[in-house]
DNA sequence: ATTGTATAGACCATAAATGAACCACTATCT
DNA sequence: AGATAGTGGTTCATTTATGGTCTATACAAT
């Protein structure tokens, strides 16, 4: 059972898996492929077709034939491995004691412009991408009001990731009107607590916020 | 997403990356790029794009294209001005949780993995140098534990800063062996928890074991 | 003879790249 | 202040390259 088709599919495959091509790049055209196998285009085709069927190819048509495999090795991007899940499970690793760093560390100033921050969020309930990047920002500033370096760092780190996560994707279909103003709520009640001083209150309230947030993740698959 | 712009968006990242263009450097004019590549001004255009998306640049109307990526450099800013004091309160915030995780995503396998390691550790006590880099080990094996990709980043940034603290001087001033010897004895204890699936308890007693270094730092300044 | 595979060529539909022109803004020089 | 050159932002029609499809032919194995 070992046609010229299959031969090549073989030879190809091992290249991707080798990494002589790489996640997402183009493969050479059909026709460049069939001169460099000396074969016809329609025996490159069907190697390319199990090759897709292997997952490990995908072709757009007008424009090329593209690795879909993603080796282990080239996982270089921290953010293209990162699933909305596992972003936010390191969220509820670490905002709750960030708002407990915040409590001892901020300042008056600091708590305004969370309060102005806060504003800019209450204001989107509406749009789920002005709501998204305000509640970055929020989350973010919060981060900051720790004066901690290294956890600004990290937190900075982590908002890479939100606005590149997977989840931008669904945003729309979890973000509805109604949720939006549940996590308005409840960042209205964290900030009350910060304000008054309240630590362990303020970070009962992020965890919840957050297990909040991944119930609905998980929800809405 | 794949196209031949993409080539060039991957050339134009590794030169960014490999610190050929430097942080808040111009690159050259879109129509320069176009002659340097052979390629269409609007090709270059898509590729920039992509780079902006990645955050690796950003364009400036009437200006020029700015690299915003912050490389190593910036790491290397972040280990310099984090105090020991501020590394092991991200410890704080981040290490309890990661228990939790440890213990509801391990299996067998990283449990004795984790035994081995703490063995590791346990044979130290009269080495602070050595104590120091099997203790690091141990706590970057239970991030590894939670097999979320993103915590075992974060915790290996912040193993690169452990190494690279100003504490690592104090370190013969404050790994006394009977320091060394408490600490073992909490990880025993942590270690138990962890095997009899205590989520709550080992996670406590890590964030104890954490409050100790923290107040043995204080107490040693 | 039939079947399955490979070959060769032609044409189609789509997507991307091209090349040129123009606009709006910024920085610099006079 | 004004002029000027250089920059990114935008649009357009056109060209090129790609995968998708179809046909006819040749060859080998069953």
């Amino acid at each position: 059972m070992s046609t010229g088709s299959s031969n090549i599919f073989r030879q190809i495959r091992e290249s991707i898996i080798n990494g002589e091509f790489h996640f997402n790049e183009r493969l050479p055209s059909e026709r460049d492929l069939a001169d460099q196998f000396s074969a016809a285009r329609g025996t490159i085709r069907t190697a390319l077709e199990q090759l897709e069927q292997a997952n490990l190819v995908r072709k757009k048509f007008g424009s090329g034939t593209f690795v879909s495999y993603n080796s282990q090795f080239e996982q270089e991007d921290i953010a293209e491995e990162t699933s909305p899940l596992e972003l936010i499970e390191a969220r509820i690793a670490i905002e709750p004691h960030i708002v407990r760093l915040v409590i001892s560390n901020a300042n008056n100033r600091d708590i305004r412009k969370l309060e102005d921050a806060l504003r800019g969020v209450m204001e989107c309930q509406y749009n789920p991408n002005h709501f998204s990047s305000a509640d970055e920002e929020f989350h973010l500033l919060l981060a900051h009001c720790t004066q901690n370096p290294l956890i600004i760092w990290i937190y900075q780190r982590i908002n890479d990731i939100r606005s590149h996560s997977q989840w931008s994707h669904r945003k729309n279909h979890i973000l509805t009107p109604r949720k939006i103003a549940a996590y308005n709520q409840q960042h209205k009640s964290l900030m009350e607590a910060i304000k008054s001083r309240d630590i362990e209150g303020a970070s009962k309230l992020m965890e919840d916020h957050l297990l909040r947030a991944k119930a609905d993740l998980l929800g809405n698959r």
